[in-house]
DNA sequence: ATGGTTGGCCTCCAA
């Protein structure tokens, strides 16, 4: 089972190059983040021509998460009390795993009240997720904003204090790994193997990324992971498609 | 070059 999460910031302006790459690469399931969508606009038929089975939960202009698979998706859940009513969460539970896509907050910078709030929805994430029963297959998948270690950020000595690796979200990463998760990509990527670049300053030119969207897996799916892979192609123009800031970011699970 | 860019929106906000 190929399991991929993107961050595709804004589904209507990456329909065409999103449609490619499930063309190509065929995931069996995948998770979307900020589709910058609401639900009546979502594209739903790109995907069940697919043979796909979609569901999310959409918002005007910003966030938005959406999951989807070839087989049917049951016991959705949408949002946590946390979340401020933002369309950062769904959980879905298909090929026997409940998936949980989420979509954590960018915090802005580390003095800005967006970073508490960042702080807060790790809290309230973490809480939820407790509440789980996390001895059965989870795989919690998205676009996380932390980038765990050294080995996940271009300059970790100049980012030191930056939103996305802050000491705050550093134990907050921590935290959440302690109940029970398991970063599915991190053995299967060498350092440097990032997952976003900004937009700006030339930084995919320049090498300048974080990898800060991940695939963790509770215990029972550990061993199933048989590999995993960041395709920074997919951060490239596609003809004369432009590319989201997040690259796509695959796992795949034995049966 | 003292920032840069993209997407969605109601002329600025979030990333």
């Amino acid at each position: 089972m190929l399991v991929v999460t993107w961050n595709v910031n804004s589904l209507k302006a990456r329909e065409a190059f999103l449609a490619e790459f499930l063309d190509r690469v065929r995931p069996d399931v995948f998770a979307l983040q900020e589709l910058k969508l609401e639900d009546a606009a979502v594209p739903v038929s790109m995907f069940t021509q697919r043979g796909y089975e979609v569901v999310f939960t959409g918002q005007k202009a910003y966030n938005g998460v959406l999951l989807g698979s070839r087989t049917p998706i049951t016991d959705v859940h949408r949002g946590f009390p946390g979340d401020g009513g933002d369309a950062r969460l769904i959980a879905g539970t298909t090929n026997g795993v409940r998936f949980v896509c989420v979509y954590c907050p960018q915090g802005q910078s580390a003095t800005s009240p967006k970073f508490v709030f960042k702080l807060d929805f790790y809290e309230q994430l973490r809480a939820w997720v407790a509440a789980q029963d996390l001895a059965s297959p989870i795989v919690l998948l998205g676009d996380m904003n932390i980038a765990p270690g050294p080995e996940d950020i271009w300059d970790p000595f100049g980012m030191d204090g930056e939103t996305g690796y802050h000491p705050l979200e550093h134990d907050e990463w921590r935290k959440l790994m302690a109940l029970g998760l398991h970063d599915a990509v991190r053995p299967h990527v060498p350092a440097g193997t990032y997952s976003y670049w900004d937009y700006r300053a030339g930084s995919f030119h320049k090498g300048q990324g974080m990898r800060i969207d991940h695939v963790l897996v509770t215990a029972p799916l550990v061993g199933r992971v048989t590999s995993a892979w960041i395709d920074r192609n997919e951060r490239k123009k596609k003809g004369d498609l432009a590319p989201s800031d997040h690259a796509p970011v695959g796992v795949v699970l034995r049966d």
